[in-house]
RNA sequence: GGCCCCAUCGUCUAGGGGUUAGGACGCUGGAUUCUCAUUCCAGUAACAGGGGUUCGAUUCCCCUUGGGGCUACCA
């Protein structure tokens, strides 16, 4: 390679590079923070997540707070501390701060009225002074003649004059979008393509609000704009307000973004998926015990699916795949039966260690001393293949942690002679082993079996209530391996004289 | 009501002009020589309807129907 070459080569990627990072990809996930973290919430920012990390682009994290009387207190606070413990990482955002800061709408209000003016002064946007009381009524009327609901555009070509005594007297005003009345507005959507809309149609936006508030349309293209966002990842229900958004980039001279809108999560019934019919709070499931690699997981698979098979992914491996090409059309009923399942999958499947730390405070909460780790660890091991999530795992191990309690079924069936014969044995052989082996406790079921001539159920019922606590349940050498020895002895010891 | 979007098993979905329409959850049955659970195997089940286009449509187009979203000084 001649120098030449070479220095044309090295030219050409310093420039690749600076390309790179002009057009880099930034996208953005905006929630309002009402409380917690809607799972239809995370759907969009795990997506908006895998788009930025395939694309070595960047993902941030903005709180739309434009709407006062929704303040909920700590709602922030508990929002970004679920995405933590979920595994979602943003790049930028309100408590890590970033170049475009700040991240929360709240904190940038003068920004919005600046452009609101701006959109003012080019005859794009106008002073509304209408009451509530006459929109509500406007409303009303158009509802009983059967028309679009939209506002009538009163307010739409007050002269000057007219506008600046409002002003002067302190009337309140609201800033309305002055959209177009004639052609129509085509765009296309990644994963819709072609979406048309007749500008006539479209209502004349508010944008900003009486408490000089900007409301959501305004205030996200500005910052969407201001914040470099290069697609817009969001859920369907904002398709139809599209047009208003594209006309605010036009009426700013602005570069339109790519827009994306997802399909959304459906309750069974197939309405959007809503707190009415099940939970939707990723919190409380993560305090249910779903682990966040199965929510996750399962959460990709509403809405978006690779070419083959598989359903089973990490995070990391869904980095490496995801396309917005493949995501789907229409909404995705979340179904709960196929989460238990997946959850169930990952309970099972994960490190042994690791599910034993994410169940810790569930036994905990119990009050269960579990500072026996070898015990502990055997009883996660059991527990975990018989649950779809942690919370279950109390009632199939409590067992082992507390006395037992017989329903009257089960005093009967100890109080057998049968059993109780099965019982004094077992005292006496155990007593003399030196550990208790799989090997071990098999033999003294074959001897047992032999010595009183029983099998099957009434051989292994006694003794599965006596040690469990219950005739259904895991093995019997499983269950004498966690209780040892001497619990083991103690519990059939304790039956003797009932 | 108006506008927009959508339409493959009950659910999540793959597929795409000619396929035994594939997988997963669920459900049912079987195996793992006590049960339960796990695991494995098998089975059940779908192209909403009507018109086109075509030699041939589930696939492309149109209509109908159905579902959903939006229609706030909420996001």
């Amino acid at each position: 390679m001649t120098p030449l070459i070479q220095n044309k080569f090295v030219e050409k990627k310093k420039s690749e590079k600076l390309l790179n990072m002009c057009n880099k990809i930034r996208v953005r996930f905006a929630p309002s923070p009402t409380g917690f973290l809607h799972v239809g919430g995370l759907r969009t920012a795990l997506f908006n997540y895998l788009f930025a990390q395939k694309n070595n682009g960047e993902f941030i994290l903005r709180i739309e707070d434009t709407d006062r009387k929704r303040y909920v207190s700590g709602a922030l606070e508990n929002l970004i501390s679920t995405l933590k413990a979920i595994g979602l990482t943003y790049d930028e955002g309100p408590d890590i701060g970033g170049p475009f800061a700040p991240y929360v709408q709240s904190e940038r209000t003068g920004l919005y009225k600046k452009y609101a003016q701006k959109l003012l002064d080019s005859g794009n946007a106008y002073y509304c002074f209408c009451s509530e009381e006459r929109l509500e009524k406007l409303r009303e009327e158009r509802r009983e003649r059967k028309l679009s609901l939209m506002y009538d555009g009163k307010c739409r070509n007050l002269s000057k004059k007219e506008i600046e005594e409002k002003l002067e007297k302190n009337a309140p005003y609201v800033i309305r979008l002055k959209f177009p009345k004639e052609g129509k507005t085509v765009f296309y959507d990644k994963v819709r393509e072609k979406v048309e809309v007749e500008n006539n149609l479209v209502e004349d936006q508010i944008l900003i609000k009486a408490d000089g508030f900007p409301t959501y349309h305004l205030a996200n293209v500005i910052d969407d704009h201001l914040m470099k966002i290069t697609h817009i990842i969001r859920g369907e229900e904002w398709l139809s307000s599209t047009p208003k958004h594209i006309f605010l980039y036009q009426a700013f001279g602005w570069e339109l973004p790519k827009f994306v809108h997802l399909p959304l999560l459906l309750n069974p019934d197939k309405s959007k998926l809503s707190k009415r019919q099940g939970d939707v709070a990723v919190e409380s499931y993560l305090e249910k015990g779903y682990l966040p690699e199965a929510l996750l997981n399962f959460i990709a698979l509403l809405g978006w699916h690779a070419a083959d098979d598989r359903e089973i992914y990490s995070l990391q491996e869904l980095e490496k795949v995801f396309s917005i090409k493949r995501i789907t059309k229409s909404g995705a009923v979340f179904d709960f039966e196929k989460l238990n399942w997946m959850n169930g999958h990952y309970l099972r499947n994960l490190g042994l260690k690791y599910v034993a730390e994410k169940a810790k405070p569930f036994f905990e909460n119990a009050g269960f001393d579990i500072s026996n780790k070898k015990k502990y660890l055997k009883v996660v091991s059991m527990g975990r293949k018989r649950i779809s999530n942690l919370s279950e795992i109390i009632a199939q191990t409590e067992m082992f942690y507390k006395d037992l309690k017989f329903s009257n079924e089960e005093k009967e069936i100890i109080s057998d002679e049968n059993s109780q014969k099965i019982y004094l044995l077992w005292i006496e052989e155990i007593s003399k082993l030196q550990d208790l082996s799989n090997e071990d406790i098999g033999n003294l079921l074959k001897k047992t079996s032999e010595i009183l001539s029983v099998r099957g159920k009434e051989l292994y019922f006694p003794i599965r209530i006596a040690l469990y606590g219950k005739c259904h349940g895991p093995d019997l050498p499983m269950i004498i391996d966690i209780l040892g020895k001497d619990e083991v002895v103690k519990r059939l010891k304790n039956l003797l004289s009932v």
